[in-house]
DNA sequence: GAATCCAATGATAACGATATCATTTTGTCG
DNA sequence: CGACAAAATGATATCGTTATCATTGGATTC
């Protein structure tokens, strides 16, 4: 913990700087400030020196550390101190240091500390798509916890695209981010290569595998697959229809799926879609499947939007649910839970993985790496009216 | 065009070498290759002077462009150019390059780069949320067209929450970005001068204002508010509720509904609900609308998914739509089509604001600044079943 | 065949911060 | 009060690129 607070140093410092304002300035040497800038005329606090102020015509210099030192009548590797670690700067030369760069505008640039110091405070972070509620929740809490270690998140997006992705991959690789956050467990052997070469953490997440690149945190789909079927056999369905995305992992879902059907001696018609999948894809894929004369008892979506899509199709064409059908989604998105009828489904936590994925790369980053390099965040059924 | 085509060369140059593995060899040294990689007898060119190779127990050093260069036999400005300007190198240099790249697995290190020339090729992109994906199109949109021409998103959450933009915002300009996407007209003083000394094209977007920082994207809240009005008392409606969100935005778009009843000398019952407006939360207010006793003949939602909401909370509670009350929402989002009624809204393109942000942002950082500072991109009311 | 030009390449310095090691100041204790 | 440890500060070199200016060599021109 005590680690963690230092790494917000950063930032919070020069907030607090901001925030302080005006107020507490317990009568420093402002003299000292300017002498030795040139020639100390007057000696009333404060004539800023040589200061490049905005908005004149030039197109003025950027303002840097050293010019803080200079104002501020310290060293530069002391500015860089009061910024970073400021509990080891003496309160005198931290409130000089503050209030130079409250004056002149200092931005610190993180570029430049990051080249040297080899540490870029930067995490890469590759999903599909954020269109749908499904990775995005997943990046924001990612991200929610890591800009709160003073880290931010550089967002790649591969639209479900292999050659995309190695693309996206080596531009966040060039950026020298500290971590990557990747979405799924297939790579090419190239982005293994890369991603092993930059010795960085690495998490993959939304699946799991015994051996994953670095570290993996997920959950089984062809287990979530599995259960969905339990559930509906439970129920006492037995004939069955799956409408599936065509991504790796709604196949995994639908394959799990059967393969526990098929255990029981049982199968289902099955209808694929595209990914992602949506309520209109939903409509479409059952409207196909009852125009193709299938009957089944209850259908399994890979996920929440085409499960609402059966629903409302079953609406219009006077198909009750689960009077005469019963509908099983994928994911418990937000909505599930509150149409009508509510939808059962397999609920996992999608911020969940943004989450312990951030707390696994802030372990390894601080040096303290977990034991767990597989974490599987599990899934449950919800059983609600729609079967 | 000219000019974007060398701005994807950095990532498209390597992209590249890697795809030419294998395949079209023109009567490249392929023997040099591996005969170098482990026992360097023969003198041949480009024996690999003290290559750390990867997986060899210390913790090897960086490749460098300079090693690179070494190995390429060439200077390191020369790899510099052949990578990033690859017309303006000889053929037979660039191959020598291309090949000692991929022979030591060089990746380019984009901070150094940057910092020298103060190009960070990256866009900081601050929004309250991607969760819904109100702005993740937006993001993604943006992201999509930026990548194409070889430049990276930062993301920014902001969590609706101006203190915490600050922050961010404070963060995002210590990476010192090429350009900055923002969400909304509303920044603190000392947002806007940070913005301004900055001196990177931003853009604000979401909503409009005659004095934009630098450029705004939007399109008018007051306007679709007032438009909503329009149409559901084109369509005879006389009696009105609001179920509002209470971020800045949707309000304006309640107010614009409620200047525009009462323009027309008509009243609307209002009920305050949280932001982002959910499914979830327009069936509670919508049940509350009802449980005081407030029967109005439409019902204008600040957003689809408490539109939706309402009508499915009219669909449990034997209330029809529009049969017994009409439901408009704003956004059209992608279920708003096709929904049970479909859902009558005000369209306007999220993803357009992205692209259109994107290009803007393109054309400034290629010294071809547009003329068009603020950009209306419009709204559509789109008249559906619900109404 | 000399003059000229352009394409190709190179040498050097610099971007703005921090790592590392060195030094000065301050505080503590007998 | 002097010795010594600890706290605070500083000097210097360096991270890996690219900007800038310089040089080379071959093609073009008349």
């Amino acid at each position: 913990m005590a680690v963690l607070a230092f790494e917000i140093a950063t930032h919070a410092a020069l907030l607090r700087f901001r925030a302080k304002d005006g107020i507490d300035s317990v009568g420093i040497d402002f003299w000292n400030m300017k002498a030795s800038m040139k020639k100390p005329k007057t000696s009333d606090m404060g004539s800023v020196p040589d200061l490049r102020v905005e908005g004149d015509g030039r197109p003025s210099a950027n303002v840097t550390l050293t010019d803080v030192a200079r104002v501020a009548g310290v060293s530069p590797i002391t500015v860089s101190r009061a910024i970073n670690r400021p509990d080891i700067v003496s309160s005198r030369t931290l409130k000089q240091v503050t209030q130079a760069i409250e004056r002149i505008g200092y931005v610190p640039n993180l570029l430049a500390g990051a080249l040297r110091s080899n540490r870029t405070r930067l995490v890469a972070a590759i999903v599909p798509s954020i269109g749908t509620s499904m990775f995005a929740e997943a990046v924001e809490a990612l991200s929610d916890r890591l800009s709160e270690a003073g880290y931010e998140v550089l967002l790649g997006l591969s639209g479900f695209n292999q050659v995309h992705e190695d693309e996206i991959l080596s531009a966040a690789l060039s950026r020298k981010p500290d971590a990557i956050f990747l979405t799924g467990i297939q790579h090419s052997a190239w982005a293994r290569k890369q991603l092993l070469a930059a010795r960085i953490p690495v998490v993959e997440s939304w699946d799991l595998t015994p051996s994953p690149i670095d570290m993996v945190v997920g959950f089984s789909h062809d287990g979530s697959g599995r259960a969905a079927a339990r559930h509906l056999l439970s129920k006492g369905y037995r004939r069955f229809a799956v409408i599936a995305a065509t991504d790796h992992r709604a196949l995994q879902r639908r394959d799990g799926f059967l393969a526990e059907l098929e255990d029981q001696g049982t199968k289902a018609a099955v209808i694929l879609t595209h990914t992602p999948g949506s309520l209109e894809l939903g409509r479409n894929a059952f409207a196909q499947l009852l125009e193709d004369g299938i009957q089944p008892e209850a259908v399994f979506c890979t996920s929440d939007p085409l499960a609402q899509g059966v629903i409302i199709e079953g609406q219009v064409r006077g198909v009750s649910v689960p009077g005469d059908i019963a509908v099983m989604g994928f994911g418990d998105f937000s909505f599930a839970a509150h149409i009508h009828p509510t939808l059962s489904t397999v609920r996992f936590d999608r911020r969940q993985i943004g989450r312990i994925a951030a707390e696994a790369i802030l372990a390894e980053l601080n040096g303290m790496p977990s034991v767990e390099r597989i974490v599987d965040i599990g899934f449950t059924v919800m059983e609600r009216e729609s079967t």
